[in-house]
This record gives structure tokens, C-alpha cells and sequence, in this order.
DNA sequence: CGACCTTTTGAACGTATTCAACCGATGTGG
DNA sequence: CCACATCGGTTGAATACGTTCAAAAGGTCG
């Protein structure tokens, strides 16, 4: 209940009636991909008010009721997954644009806790208007349909990583992923700050953080990388690629 | 191309005319959970026709283009995910009441291969179809909501098991999930026959057939479980239940 | 019956973990 | 403003777990 925070002064956005999906600049990467411009407005009506998040709070936690889906407008946030012994584990890193919540559909209460990792700002999407509405509109349909299929793929993506890559190439996979949703979002695809600790890389990775630290510092021996404090360079992509592909050990 | 076999004789059922989703055991597990009698043979009509396979026959193959989802009536799939470089991990076993192919419609052609275990039955659903009735029967969309975050759920507790443990542990999962989705489908929960070989065990848990092998003989020396060939039986469900749950180390 | 595939088991090895010490940056209170 | 506590990160040495390599047994299917 503490983790709350701010709710009356973001409701509605404070009084922006323009900050709505038709004129947001995420818009191409969220729900309204596709959505035909003059039926926009109707997606607009869809969200229902954003809301701010400072470092370290929960967006949600795992047993709450499914209420809204929210589609990040800003910052970072991260999805742990509990295990009942206490156990925890990332499940994945979130940027600007992308849908979160659908862990909840199935069961009607979210499955994982959402955590900011820096001050991010979110939109919130009630659920059952989000179905009732795509049963009118159907791109909105089929785009969710999408962003949900995008999901499950992408999870097959770190079945694969966990079960079937070293070290390294979990890393490398790893910072390659990184490098391209931040180019996609317009951000350089070489110089970007971590938003998360080792300690949150590793536990996305199967991975401890020692050995997280261990191998930025070989890739940074190598000239693969520059790391200072937070802030990752790729000095070297097409090395950093091929650190992946290789089942055999990657010795020069 | 090869692959696709049996398609004429089991189009249409063969004449079955009965063999529809209205009078199907499974109709409370798959896509028609929870419609409405009435409603029901319109949901009928979603089901284009059959298909046969038979053991390592494909249902589909990463690459092809999306055109339905599939039900599993009767056999064990599983699905693999390939990498670029060769690699493939088995993501997933399969079996009755699971609907397959939703990998397919974030980017339009499937992401993964499917597999026959054992002769299969398989329900064809034209995906513009499905999307189309849901519009119509908001019970229907929201059981396929349900559906797809169901396999994300899924899928973060394989990351979960792939990321955070033990080999003793994933193999516990394993045993303990199948016998779950075999008690749920109306079979004994603690006898069941392995569909699958030790080696894709393996590949599915990020773990060699070696270790597969070694920890079963394990458990079957700690009294856990009975293995003969391909048969399994749990014989104390309390204990293996406790090898999970503990992250110490689980000595006496 | 013979060829092949799957499984089991052993021994040596390698990768990542664990434990521990240390460093640097950050933030707090005197 | 500095002293101090804290947190995150780096690095080293010993350990443990699962892998790899190898051989042989057991099943299955032609």
C-alpha cells in the first residue's frame, strides 16, 4: 500500500488533454501500431490516466487483481517472477513502449511483481475496455494479438539463452538485445547507460553477479566494450556477435 | 513438404460429423472453455478439419507462414526453438486440450518447429476465423486472451526453473508438472508413460541426457520414483515435492 | 537375428559458484 | 565539509556441479 505514491497529481495527467496515444511518439511501437489515424481517437479514450513511478516502486505485485494492462511512456522497470520458497528471479527488462500486465489475463491476478528501475511514467489501460474495444476495432485486436505472440516469443529467446548458452554468449546476447531496442527507440545503439544492477543482470541471465562482473571485464580486456560505473560502450559489435553463433569455444 | 501427410482422409473428419467441439471431452480444457451451449456450434464451425500425424512428423516448421492455430485431440507434441547457428532447445511439451501456433502472430510465420512424440490428432483453426468470432463472442476472445497468458505464465516458470535451479530441482518440476497435466486430463497422477526421450528432457530443462539419466537413478535410489524403460511411477509425491522448496542443500 | 538407438554408469574435466577481501561511489549525519 | 556507513562492483582462490568422453548394457525395429 505505501508503494502507491503520487496517484492524484498524475491522474488525467494533470490537466495535458494532448498527451493521448494519437499525438504520443511511442505510438508506432505500442497498442496503436496501425491503427488507422481516424480511428485513433477512440484508442485515446483507452487511456485511462498515467502514472509515475519513482525508483524502486512496484507498479504491481504478484496475487493483485487484474485490473489494466500498462504501456510504459518512460524509464525502465524490471518483472520478477516468485518462486513460493522465496526465490526470485527477473524475467525481463522493459522500456518505453512496451505492454505490461498480461501475466494477469490468465488467472486474473498478476503472476510476477513489476519494479521501476529509475522514474518512469505509465499509462494505464483498463482491461475489460481494452477487450471490449478490440472486438470493435479489429487492428487494436490484432495488434494485441501481436504484442502478446511478441511476448511468448520473446520468452522462447531466454528459454534458449538459459538452457543452452555460456556465459559469455548470454552476455553478449544479452547486450545485443539492449543495443537494439534502444536503437529502435532513437537512442544510440552503442552508447547507453544500464539502468539495472549486476546483481539484476545476473539473476535475468541464470547467472551470479560475480560472474556478470567477470565477463564485461573480459569482453572490456578484449576491446568488445568500454564499461565505466554504468554507462556500456560497444566498441566492437560484429566481435560482440560473434561471441554468439559459435558452439564451439570462441578462442582466436 | 514431405512432413504433411494423411491430409484428404482426414479432412473433414472423414465424415465424422459428430467429431466437433460441442461433443469433444476436451471442450472444458481448449479454446471453448466456459462458451455457452448455445454458442457452441458456431465455435464448431472454427474447427476446419483434422489431421493425423504420426511420430516425428511435423505440425509446422519455423518459417512458415501463419495460417492456423492448432489443438492437440489426442498424442504429445513438442516444440523446439532453433537458433541461427544450429542450436535448438526444446521449449515445450504438448499435449491434449493445448492449443499450439501462437508463436506465429507477432511477426506472421511460426517461430518454432513442432513435433510429434507419438501419432498425434490435431483440430486445424483458421486463425482469421478465430479472430473474426472472438469479435463476435467476447467469451470466446477472452478464453483466447486467457490461452496466450497462460503460455507466458508458462513460460516464466521455465525461466525460472532454467534460471535459478539445481538439476535435482528442474527434473523435480518436471515429474511434478507432468503429473499434474496428466491428473488434470483424467489420468493417474503418479503412473505415466515418458513420451519423450531423455535427451529432450534434457534439452527442455538446459541439461544434459547424462544428467537426466543419473538423477533419475537417484531418485529411484532414494525411493522417489520407480522407472522401467519409458514408464514412470512416483511413488512418494510428498518428497519430491520437497526437493523444490528447499534452496539449501537437501541433505536428511 | 542383427543393426541401431536409447540409456546407464564411470572417471576426468571445465565452467560457474561460493566465500572473502577490497575498492569506489553515494548518501547521511555530525 | 568531512567522517562514516552503505551499497554496488571488482577480483582472487577454493569448491561444486554438471559436462564431456568413453564404454557397455538394454530395447526396439527392421
Amino acid at each position: 500500500m505505501e508503494n502507491y505514491h503520487d496517484p492524484p497529481a498524475s491522474s488525467l495527467d494533470g490537466g495535458h488533454p494532448h498527451v493521448v496515444c494519437s499525438s504520443c511518439s511511442l505510438r508506432e511501437l505500442c497498442l496503436p501500431a496501425g491503427i488507422d489515424p481516424r480511428e485513433m481517437e477512440r484508442i485515446d479514450s483507452l487511456v485511462n490516466h498515467r502514472r509515475k513511478f519513482r525508483r524502486g516502486e512496484h507498479l504491481y505485485r504478484a496475487g493483485a487483481p487484474l485490473a489494466s494492462l500498462y504501456a510504459i511512456r518512460s524509464g525502465t522497470m524490471k518483472s520478477c517472477v516468485l518462486y513460493e520458497d522465496g526465490r526470485e528471479q527477473v524475467a525481463g527488462f522493459h522500456m518505453m513502449g512496451d505492454l505490461l500486465g498480461m501475466d494477469a489475463i490468465s488467472a486474473g491476478r498478476h503472476m510476477c511483481d513489476i519494479v521501476a528501475l529509475e522514474d518512469c511514467e505509465v499509462c494505464e489501460i483498463p482491461f475489460s475496455r481494452l477487450e471490449q474495444l478490440s472486438r470493435e476495432l479489429p487492428p487494436l485486436q490484432h495488434q494485441l494479438h501481436r504484442i502478446m505472440s511478441r511476448e511468448i516469443v520473446r520468452d522462447y529467446g531466454v528459454m534458449l539463452l538459459l538452457g543452452s548458452m555460456k556465459a559469455e554468449e548470454r552476455l553478449a546476447a544479452f547486450l545485443l538485445n539492449l543495443s537494439q531496442r534502444f536503437a529502435t527507440r532513437g537512442y544510440s545503439a552503442t552508447d547507453f547507460n544500464l539502468r539495472m544492477t549486476r546483481e539484476e543482470i545476473g539473476s535475468y541471465l541464470g547467472l551470479k553477479l560475480e560472474t556478470i562482473s567477470r565477463v564485461l571485464s573480459r569482453f572490456h580486456q578484449d576491446g568488445l566494450i568500454e564499461v565505466h560505473h554504468k554507462h556500456l560502450r560497444i566498441t566492437d559489435a560484429g566481435r560482440l556477435r560473434r561471441v554468439l553463433g559459435q558452439t564451439p569455444t570462441a578462442d582466436a
